[in-house]
DNA sequence: GGGTGTCGGTTCGAATTTGAACAACTCCCC
DNA sequence: GGGGAGTTGTTCAAATTCGAACCGACACCC
């Protein structure tokens, strides 16, 4: 095949700049949330999307393409949140298979209880950090980087 | 306390953008070590730092201080590699409690076989996308980020 | 020398994640 | 109606992860 282009010192950097602040900033966040709030980032992101949805539920399908999580992963976690008493499942009208995860009052509650720690620690570790062109340029960017992986990996 | 200072949205934009293409990036480049080389990103991380390192060989923290993963988990990565026969432990002569894992031929060569599909894949999904600008800003930031949550973390 | 504190790595158990296999169901086209 | 074919969510076993506890050295200070 052809040959491997390799990649050039300021192609280096940025890589390895997006590989160390993906790994980092995961795990500040992770123990941020656990500390705080007892909270695992799946489980915050899981309140965060049912949070903004119509009616604070969400099926499982489409919850766990958000991202992060497969289906399997998925099931897990709202079946500790379910525990939890953060959501709760009720079972679609429409389609005998589907599900939905609702968000509960409790839920609703830990989240609110959440947030303005979570988002002053993001600022403290990225975005505060970070010039406004650099914002734009990570917006634009990886905005773009998401958009074709999640295409191309549907 | 003070009023929490919300993200507006180019912020918010920024930040959920780095957020998905931080798991999504690293699920897909797992994938795709995987299937071509049978290696994890963890232990492709692994052979790339003891590759770089004088004699190919590091102490296990300064491995486990790279990133990634907690002593525990680098303990448990290495011996799995060990198993695999890319890696070999050494114990330190001048400090018994000391341990040096090293990278065997087998390791380099099983590196060497993986690189060029790894590097055309981080092309791929991301510094092909990004325009030379985007890769600066990127550089910049997160490699300011990185060091920031690196020093406080210690 | 005899504490006392810290360091380097491993071990342990518990939690989480994943992919593959599965069961139940919907859809679509004949 | 009657098959496939594709979906949906769960279950299962296996792999990986983490943190806390641990053990054996080092280091230092008196």
């Amino acid at each position: 095949m052809a040959e491997t282009r390799w990649l050039d010192d300021r192609e280096m950097r940025a890589w390895n700049g997006f590989l160390a602040a993906s790994a980092l900033v995961n795990r500040r966040l992770d123990q941020q949330l656990k500390d705080d709030s007892g909270l695992s980032h799946p489980q915050y992101e899981i309140l965060v999307r049912l949070a903004a949805a119509p009616d604070h539920e969400l099926r499982m399908t489409e919850l766990a393409n958000g991202l992060i999580n497969s289906k399997s992963g998925l099931t897990y976690q709202v079946t500790q949140m379910e525990k939890a008493g953060l959501v709760r499942r009720r079972s679609c009208p429409s389609d005998v298979r589907g599900v939905f995860a609702v968000l509960t009052e409790a839920g609703l509650a830990r989240l609110e209880a959440a947030a303005p720690g979570h988002v002053t620690t993001v600022r403290e570790i990225l975005v505060d950090v970070l010039t406004p062109e650099q914002l734009d340029a990570l917006a634009a960017g990886l905005g773009e980087v998401s958009r074709r992986l999640r295409e191309q990996g549907a």
